[in-house]
Order: structure tokens, then sequence, then C-alpha cells
DNA sequence: CTTGACCTTCCAGTAACTGGAAGCCCTATG
DNA sequence: CATAGGGCTTCCAGTTACTGGAAGGTCAAG
């Protein structure tokens, strides 16, 4: 299967799927004339791939992910542990952005949103305690 | 007040002072030494400009909200403008990370976590629907 | 006079791609 | 058979918002 092919199917696009290769996620073989060939085992990585990277885990999470995924002999253990820290850095995440939106629609509420120079959110920007 | 000074009261540090200078944020003066010397004024900027950041506005987003600060003229209509926009793209953002959160804290509860190799993360992860 | 804390500039690296240029390869059509 | 198109290749550069580190100047204290 060509790049263009493998690119459908997985929903990836081929730049992507070139960086990839470079950084040593895949290998594909070559064929002859230099095309990249892609084996149905890369075809599944690339997709694993994807849908972790889709679920917001770092590159190299899904490099372990992927070994761990390829090895038969894996503990679930290790699995978890790494969903586990993700869930838990995209649960803070959250919660920061929860903060965020609270303070931000306020201000968005109390701005008049007119013609005049007088401004809520400007002023709370100048005044506001950091954190 | 020499760059030290500014880092710890706008609570931004030397580098990122630095870098605002270097994308145009401030103009702090130079003394003789060739130390910058920063300005009340100066200071307020980057003051603003931490709060801005804090609330996950953009380098861009910061420039147009100090330019609109400094400008008495400015109708209020435009930075409400720049806040609604941030904050619908925050609130898209808390929504998509929910969504995962979700996936991830079943898939997390799902997996026993133990010595052996079967695991519903993996399973999931190949199996999943790309959307 | 030396030590240590500041300050300076400049270069490089981060994460995960993305865009674009220059150029080869393959197929179909006039 | 020439050519036009689309797909493929590599390589270089840019993105965001900094951060780390090296090499070296400045200043106040002891």
């Amino acid at each position: 299967m060509n790049i263009g092919d493998v690119s459908k199917r997985a929903s990836l696009p081929p730049k992507t799927i070139r960086y990839y290769e470079d950084i040593g996620l895949v290998t594909p073989e070559r064929a002859t004339n230099g095309y990249r060939s892609f084996r149905k085992s890369d075809m599944h990585k690339l997709a694993f791939l994807g849908r972790s990277r889709a679920l917001g885990f770092t590159i190299e999470d899904c490099r372990n992910l992927l070994a761990l995924w390829v090895d038969q002999d894996r503990a679930s253990a290790d699995v978890r542990a790494i969903a586990k820290e993700h869930l838990a850095q995209i649960e803070s995440k959250i919660l920061d952005l929860q903060e965020i939106r609270d303070t931000l629609s306020h201000l968005v509420r109390e701005c008049s949103g007119d013609e005049r120079p007088d401004c809520p959110i400007l002023k709370s920007l100048e005044k506001f305690p950091m954190k």
C-alpha cells in the first residue's frame, strides 16, 4: 500500500505518517521506485497511533503504548499506569480551563461591548491578582 | 528597575520578559551599562501580559488587548470580541477534554492492571472508531 | 582582588507537526 | 509519443511560547 491509501485508511495526513517514520514509530518497506510500501502491520500501527493521539496521549506515551501493544507478554498494569497518569493530567487541565472559563464568562457578561472605552475586561487584566 | 526586580513583581521569568521585548511587546530603556531599565509603564504592561497569558490568551491576542488597553479611545466592543472568541475556544476545548476523560476513565476502570497481558485499553486502541 | 549574584547576547531545543519547493514516477489521453 | 495530472520523494523552514545553556561583562561586598 502506498502512503496515500494508508493516509485515507488511518485518517492521518501523509506528512504525519512520514514524520512518524522519521521518529521511528513505523518502518515501512520501500518499493524499487523509492515509494514507501506499507504492510498490514504498519497500517494497524498507524491506526493505533491515530487513536492514541486522538485521546491526547503524547508521542512518547504512544511509543510506549505501541511497544506494550506488540509485546504479548506485557502486564496490563503497565498500560494502565500510562493511561491513569494521562487521565490525571487531563482532569487537572479541565479544572484549569473551567476556572479560566468562569472568570472569562463573568467578564464578558460584565462588559457592555459598545463603542465606549470603559471596559471591565481591561480593568480586570490590570488588577486581577496573579495566582 | 532591572529585569530581576520586574521579574519578581510581574511574576514572569527574566527569559520571558526578554522574549517579550524581542517580539515587541515591551520596549524598556537601556542603562549605560547595557542593562535593561524598566519604567513603571513597562512594569504595568508586563503585569497585564502575565494576567492575560494566565487566562490563556495567545500572544497575538495579548498584543491586541495591550494595544486596546493603551488606547483611551478604544471601543469596549473590540475587547469583548476578543474575549468572547477566546471563551468559545476554551469551552470547546473543555468539551473535547471531557469526552476524552470519559473514554479514558471508563477504560482505566475496566482494566485490571495486573501482571496479565489482557488489556481492554490496548484492545480499545485497536478498535475504537476514529471520529 | 576575588567571589557571587546579576546582567548581556546568541544558539539551540522543545512538541508535533505543517507548508512549500524542487524534482522523480506512473498512468492516461490526444 | 509527448505531455499533463496526480502521487511520490527529500529537504528546509516555520509554527507557539518559551526555556536551557554557554560565554562573557558588571557590580557590590568582604
